[in-house]
DNA sequence: CGAATTCTTGATACGATTCAAGTGGAGTGG
DNA sequence: CCACTCCACTTGAATCGTATCAAGAATTCG
């Protein structure tokens, strides 16, 4: 939540926001598909993603969150989960009544845009990954969505130099690209041999960023990281 | 906007939000890449998309927009465009300034939810494109935006018994799913022949319901058609 | 009516899935 | 500490899906 400068006042409403938290597991369900919660989940820590079931027992994996995510504001107005987050790492998670939401929106509207906002961009990263899904090569998409969490993370800065830490197996990392863990392999040999980056010991290391970003034709407009007053 | 009830007030309020409207030809952008706009723009009539294209000259349609979109509400907090906009039929377009939207936003909190409930339900169509994309077969995407298309439409008034104006060329068509034309045409033979649905003169026809919804696997919650409080 | 799109179909080449088998590392219990 | 198991990763081969190229048919537009 670095899109917009706060006041103190309302960094504190923020943070009271946040009556609860809790802990989860590997591979335990945050929020499940179908849930009608009473609260939003902030991502205080690790790695999560939302993800859909096909009745053939596939899954795609629609989002993935970091440190500082709000991942389901959306259930705030949509009532009904229609897909489900899971932890891909140990997860630190606030939770914050839809009540005191509610009470937000009717009491702060620069607070209430800042929220809004932060579903917006949500909203600018899925469209990104029905480009890359779309229209980019495979190699491309991996390249791209490496470069995305680069961002991100270093926004959080959860990034030393040029890696960082990723949970992710290489069947989620699939999930995530909707491609078989195969071929997924297959993809990302080339990255490594080129030299773009490494990936070892559940750490990436972008070796080659000029070369990477050309690859993945990584522009971080959607990603709105510039401040600017709402 | 069906998804709440709104009082007589908050409805003229909506009304006065859209300050100019104008017409726009068939591949007219209504709003350009990378532009700044300084107003919103509303869909009263016609087919809008999306878009994004690639150095190589390839694009992808990220969204499809019918009557009654509010189709870059987004770019009021989010300031620049990353994508642009284009008609695909003749378009009826209204335009909301963005200090009368802030000014909603400051003073009408039940409003405001509901303009951001409808950035909401963009987002949740976008995560099931990207399911659709990632895990769904060619044709069960295919299926699965049709019914996505006759339910929307429906909700604007815009079919009749099952079948629907639509104006995309096949090309257009198959920006939206990410493949070449020639084999989104290989796709649909199989649901013309196996009477599905069929597509002539710009009207799609849907004859077999149950039987496109199982092949698609689709369920309308994204959609969030049910009147909930907000 | 003629010209230009759009749609349709076939052939060929490349990309991606599936199946199958083997490697390697981390954790467990004797 | 070692053998064992489990799981993630890697690689190869066969099969299927999708793109590209090309050409002809149908439709729309001026």
């Amino acid at each position: 939540m670095n899109r917009d400068s706060l006041s103190d006042e309302e960094q504190a409403t923020l943070r009271r926001l946040v009556s609860r938290d809790r802990l989860f597991d590997v591979d335990e369900d945050i929020v499940s598909e179908g849930a009608r919660p009473q609260y939003s989940a902030v991502l205080l820590d690790g790695f999560a993603a939302r993800y859909k079931y096909m009745a053939d027992g596939t899954r795609q994996i629609t989002a993935l969150h970091v440190a500082g995510d709000f991942m389901d504001l959306h259930a705030f107005l949509l009532k009904t989960m229609d897909h489900g987050i899971i932890a891909l790492s140990p997860c630190h998670v606030g939770f914050a009544e839809h009540g005191a939401l509610k009470e937000v929106t009717e009491t702060q509207p620069h607070l209430t845009r800042l929220l809004w906002l932060d579903t917006l961009i949500d909203g600018a990263i899925h469209r990104e990954w029905i480009v890359a899904m779309g229209r980019r090569s495979k190699r491309a998409h991996l390249a791209h969505l490496v470069c995305e969490l680069f961002y991100r993370l270093q926004a959080v800065r959860k990034t030393v130099d040029f890696s960082f830490h990723f949970p992710l197996t290489q069947m989620e990392l699939a999930d995530v690209l909707g491609i078989s863990v195969v071929h997924l392999n297959k993809t990302l040999q080339p990255l490594r041999h080129d030299g773009l980056l490494s990936w070892v010991n559940h750490t990436i290391t972008i070796h080659d960023w000029p070369r990477l970003t050309a690859l993945a034709q990584f522009d971080p407009t959607y990603l709105s990281c510039t401040v600017e007053p709402r």
